[in-house]
DNA sequence: GTAACCAGTATCCAATGGATACCTTCGGCC
DNA sequence: GGCCGAAGGTATCCATTGGATACTGGTTAC
């Protein structure tokens, strides 16, 4: 059913709000073609900050989606790399991206003429 | 291409914040039956308040995504209901959340070993 | 005259997001 | 021996957003 999505306490919405998160979805798409190292996601990833970017790796590691990996090394090195569960949310994601890259277009002029109209 | 994502002056980026919100989800959802009301849509969406709901429906229909239609009734009567751009979202948006039910006891098992270990 | 209906505002406060600076450890350079 | 830089973050502070609650306005039914 869908309709349990609408409740707050449903974990289906609990979900539904992490995967929602934007950084969440970029951070996705970066790790779609193997591990990355946090400076390489940093510098992938436009307009995120350092703490934001730490703040969602570490509630994606927390919900299973993707795991982080300290090598004992100077300077250190972590690498961040999506589970099979992590891998699984590409196809949806892919659907969104797709569909904002269709429609960009159209959003983008209905966006305009409101401002001017 | 996908990268451009991942610019935040990209037009796709500025989509994909809009329609990653949460509430933006959520009123998809509530509409694809057809046309509901204000109030309709406050209740059926757990835990939104007036304030937010507003913001999120003016900022669907700048962007195109659904109609506004006022009835010059007493008590007002407000309609909202999805544009051809909005019901095309819904394919997408259904990817997301049908993910989400699927790998729900997944996600809040890996959360809930994350906070007892 | 007063309560109810609907679709919102108005107001206020808490939480989140974001910008910037700083920390740590070690190796290499001078 | 002192200094700099590397990587992966914290710490701190402020701006923006989100959320809770109360209130408005025109009309009609009681």
């Amino acid at each position: 059913m869908d309709g349990d999505a609408f409740n707050p306490e449903c974990p289906t919405r609990l979900v539904l709000d992490r995967i929602g998160d934007k950084w969440s979805v970029l951070v996705v798409l970066s790790l779609r073609k193997g591990p990355r190292r946090f400076t390489e996601l940093r510098d992938t990833i436009g307009g995120v900050t350092p703490k934001v970017l730490t703040q969602t790796l570490r509630a994606m590691a927390a919900d299973g989606l993707l795991t982080r990996h300290v090598f004992a090394e100077v300077p250190p090195r972590v690498e961040y790399e999506l589970t099979p569960l992590g891998q699984s949310l590409q196809a949806p994601i892919r659907a969104v991206t797709d569909w904002a890259e269709q429609h960009v277009n159209e959003v983008m002029a209905a966006r305009e003429s409101t401002l001017s109209g």
